[in-house]
RNA sequence: GCCCCUAUAGCUCAAUUGGCAGAGCAUCUGACUCUUAAUCAGAGGGUUCAUGGUUCAAGUCCAUGUGGGGGCACCA
């Protein structure tokens, strides 16, 4: 970014529309009143305001008080004419208090018409110096857009029929010193949505409502998990080993003790330790840091619900997962079947389960035990062939060729054992572990497994993984202390992890992760 | 790390083949006591991301850099 269009800070002088809202914060001041504000109790929300708009009658100059004429969705294209023939007489209302930012303004003569909102909701305010007064009339013309006001006023509506608060008294609760963005248009540019996100959340449709929805979803994710018993726990995000995940961990230091530390990658090895230690069934709903690069499914840092449950297995896991998703989409009031982009999905559960092999067979086209297939047929996707272990390579063939196909919601099942070294094996097939992932639109959401807790087993896969791969480059850096753990017992457990951000971008019909991440990483502002 | 696109007023966007940098919103002044993205009349507001280059002449063409967007790679 330029620093042409970096803000007003700094030695440049303050622009021409500073200039004006400092003179007009002057003014209020020397009307007596706090341009910053103060206390303002007993406000009700827009939203409530607005759904007692039945309450507003009609009082003829002679005669009882009657309810307006139904209206379905606000205000009726005639109720100019309708109260004409109501003759002399008056619409009366409940007295409301209501407090929000000015996002519209509009004069007509002597009368203000403001439009202020908050997090539920717009209304009107009607401003006559009749009504107000003259120090608060007086008080109105200092209003910038974007400025914070209080009103105690009369619930209301004007002849045109829009609901509308009559004030009768203002209040000044915080100036702002810049411009809002175009008021018809908001803030396009999608650096300034994400780095002015309190801009994004204020004036572009459909943003407060998305991280009210992720608020909900998060709510009702540690609801279900909490009603069926499970202990959340805060597990360390400074790690001595980058383990539970292949990722490359962001490295940093502990100056004291001069140790080289790096953020958690994965929250899985702590609560493993903790399913030793007897919670039974615990999670941690947190964040987790992969130095890796930037897409529009990938944030550096980003949140990440992991669960275990003692006694229990994959299957158990699948369960609980239809169980958080369904949970989750009722919390925000949403349909079974939603919109994705163009496409439609359906969480109807159960969800579809099909093995790895199945799906490989289907998509790739040929048998995920042919081998000279397999290869020929990477080689035909430009995947690197050379010296990778055959399951290696069959898995950088579903990635390719098959990941993409699941729409979903459907429970991929049964993957070959040797990418999946913190997995239990099938009894009936040591080749299979006990896995499955989630996908849909594509998109890996949730992944678990039955956990591995063969202490020696452990240990043995940590130095398979190892050989050969930079250690960064592998999950399984060895962790002595968590085989040490399992040493002494870990029960048998079903383990699940899922991807919030990107759940949350399902449920709410976001196309990039940063639609969901309030502030994800970004460059800093005029950086050389 | 690689490729493509992009950067013009506070915001949203124009600017023909390389030929005087424009509009709407916002701001300021004025009119209007039921407006609805209010309207009407006027005014002010620019280092065209940066640095070089080509040219009589660069917002426009070229090079490099920076920010942003998209794609690839990376991400079990």
């Amino acid at each position: 970014m330029s620093g042409s269009k970096s803000s007003s800070s700094g030695p440049a002088a303050p622009g021409i529309h500073e200039t004006s809202r400092r003179e007009k914060l002057r003014k209020i001041a020397e009307l007596g009143r706090d341009p910053w504000g103060s206390r303002f109790d007993d406000r009700a929300a827009i939203g409530e305001i607005r759904s007692r708009a039945d309450e507003i009658h009609f009082q003829p100059a002679s005669g009882e008080p009657f309810a307006l004429p139904l209206m379905a969705d606000g205000s009726p294209p005639d109720f100019r004419a309708w109260l004409n023939e109501q003759g002399a007489g008056q619409l009366v209302g409940p007295q409301v208090r209501a407090a929000g930012r000015i996002v519209l303004q509009r004069k007509a003569g002597k009368l203000r018409f403001i439009d202020i909102q908050d997090w539920t909701g717009r209304i009107q305010l009607f401003i006559g110096k009749q009504q107000v007064g003259e120090s608060d009339f007086e008080l109105a013309g200092q209003f910038d857009l974007g400025d914070l006001v209080g009103v105690d006023g009369m619930l209301w509506r004007t002849k045109t029929g829009e609901l509308t608060i009559l004030a009768e008294r203002l209040h000044f609760l915080g100036k702002s010193l810049e411009p809002p963005p175009e008021k018809h248009h908001g803030l396009q540019d999608p650096e300034l949505r994400q780095r002015m996100r309190y801009l994004d959340l204020t004036y572009s449709e459909g943003v407060m409502e998305r991280f009210l929805n992720r608020a909900k979803i998060i709510q009702s994710i540690r609801r279900t998990l909490g009603d069926r018993g499970f202990c959340e726990i805060e597990g360390p995000t400074l790690h001595t080993i980058a383990g539970g995940a292949a990722a490359r961990p962001f490295r940093t230091h502990h100056n004291a003790l001069d140790m080289p530390l790096v953020l958690r990658i994965a929250l899985e090895l702590h609560l493993k330790r903790l399913l030793v230690g007897g919670m039974e069934r615990v999670y941690e709903l947190g964040r987790v840091y992969r130095n890796e690069g930037i897409s529009p499914r990938h944030n550096p840092e980003f949140t990440m619900l992991e669960v275990y449950q003692a006694y229990g297995d994959y299957r158990t896991m699948m369960e609980l997962t239809e169980q958080l998703v369904t949970q989750a989409i009722r919390a925000i009031g949403a349909p079974l079947r939603l919109p994705y982009g163009d496409a439609e999905i359906d969480f109807t559960p159960p969800f579809a389960r099909h093995t790895y092999h199945e799906l490989f067979e289907r998509y790739a086209g040929v048998s995920p035990d042919d081998l000279p297939a397999i290869r020929s047929l990477a080689k035909e996707l430009d995947i690197e062939t050379a010296n990778r272990h055959p399951d290696v390579l069959k898995n950088a063939v579903f990635e390719e060729r098959v990941e993409d196909q699941l729409h979903g919601p459907v429970f991929v099942i049964d993957y070959p054992a040797s990418i999946c070294p913190l997995t239990k094996r099938k009894a009936s097939n040591p080749e299979l572990a006990e896995r499955f992932e989630l996908f849909l639109c594509g998109m890996e959401v949730a992944n678990a497994y039955t956990e591995l807790n063969d202490p020696d087993l452990q240990e043995q896969l940590f130095q398979t993984q190892l050989e050969g791969l930079p250690e960064e480059d592998s999950m399984a850096k060895m962790d002595h202390d968590f085989v040490r753990a399992l040493r002494h017992g870990m029960p048998p457990a079903g383990g699940l992890g899922i991807g919030i951000d990107r759940l949350v971008m399902l449920l709410t019909n976001s196309p990039t992760i940063r639609d969901v991440i309030l502030f994800p990483l970004l460059r800093p502002e005029g950086s050389p």
